[in-house]
DNA sequence: ACCTGAACACCGTTCAAGT
DNA sequence: ACCTGAACACCGTTCAAGT
């Protein structure tokens, strides 16, 4: 006699992303993720292929909220210029993608750090995820140095933040007086300079 | 009666980096290291304190490794004009650094990968190994932007590098046409652009 | 003083047995 | 059809016993 489900994907999904986000991919054991979902460990092999299954599932659901959020942050992005009917520009655009997704970092650290790990080949997301998580970037980098450095623009925006993101989150390298007000200067300085440089790149050779 | 000492702190860290080099970090296992070195795993435990102190370790020579790939790279710096007696300037320095940090993350990927991952509170390096590793970088920073901007010029240039080269060796967000040939193309621009964005920097205020 | 086997509490994963 | 306890091969770590 067939017995009822006591659990799903979704929930299996759900559970194990809240596992990373509050105690860390180290933490994400079979046994916890059964726990949390009410069955016991072996039953999770009904709905997944192996622990990695499980931590390709949450990566997955970290690109599509980080996604979501760059998309968010584009359409609310407000103009620099605080001028009374200012006009948004695509540099507003990219800072605020910028902002996005240092936000992002520092709400759910272990989660966007698991977007640039190392992982291990059957954890590795779906590329077609990916593509959507960064369509606003090449998007709004296009806008904002025209379409032929779409592509170099979007490479050197992310890079940027998420190098800086990256060592704010280690907290090494701190280089002296990193302290939480200087460095929301800097990001905030370093955003506008490499927005700007950006913008100069569409005189430079095009190297899409 | 004594018996003699069959392995030593040194070897130790030795297989271990190497373990990690070759394998990776899950592959860092007290039995691996224990076999490499010799010995069974519990011996281990009288030359260190946890498995995390053994990365502790490993992240440190590494640290260190990359430190004296960055000094020398800074010795070996050649002008990027090739004219005849044309000099080596602070931006060559700079460009020379960039290129030394990539050669490194390639040649050896999971040990860069550790430098800047979320790493165990007892597996932290000790804050003087690094400081020694980028102590090149705010010196030739210094150089190139003037010592009031060589902070926020090194935080620039690490944080471009860092996010580029962590892109490369996740080989996902490929943002479409990246192939090789046009990595190091896409580098090597990008390394020009933000030394010559780095030396506006000293035009403007001031944000060390 | 150093090294070891045995043991403990964990992992991921498989599978026969239950309902 | 789904779930489970038991089992297997691993982990890190401790410790009494050997030399």
């Amino acid at each position: 006699m067939p017995t009822p489900e006591r659990t799903s994907l979704d929930a299996i999904v759900a559970a194990a992303t809240e596992i990373v986000d509050t105690e860390g991919p180290d933490s994400l054991t079979m046994q916890a993720v059964a726990s949390a979902v009410g069955v016991r460990a072996p039953s999770l092999y009904k709905r997944v292929r192996s622990r990695n299954d499980v931590l390709r599932l949450v990566v997955e659901q970290v690109a599509i909220d980080l996604g979501n959020a760059l998309d968010s942050a584009v359409d609310g992005a407000g103009p620099d210029d605080e001028t009374a009917g200012a006009k948004t520009t695509a540099g507003d655009r990219v800072i605020a993608l910028a902002r996005a997704t240092r936000a992002f970092a520092r709400a759910r650290p272990h989660a966007y750090s698991l977007l640039f790990a190392r992982l291990p080949d059957d954890a590795l997301p779906d590329p077609a995820v990916l593509a959507r998580t960064i369509a606003a970037v090449l998007r709004v980098s296009g806008e904002h140095v025209g379409e032929a450095d779409a592509l170099s623009g979007a490479r050197t925006l992310t890079a940027w933040v998420h190098g800086f993101v990256t060592m704010e989150l280690a907290g090494r390298f701190r280089m002296g007086g990193d302290t939480a007000g200087h460095l929301d200067d800097a990001f905030e300085y370093g955003a506008r300079r490499i927005a700007a440089a950006l913008a100069l790149e569409s005189d430079a050779e095009s190297l899409a």
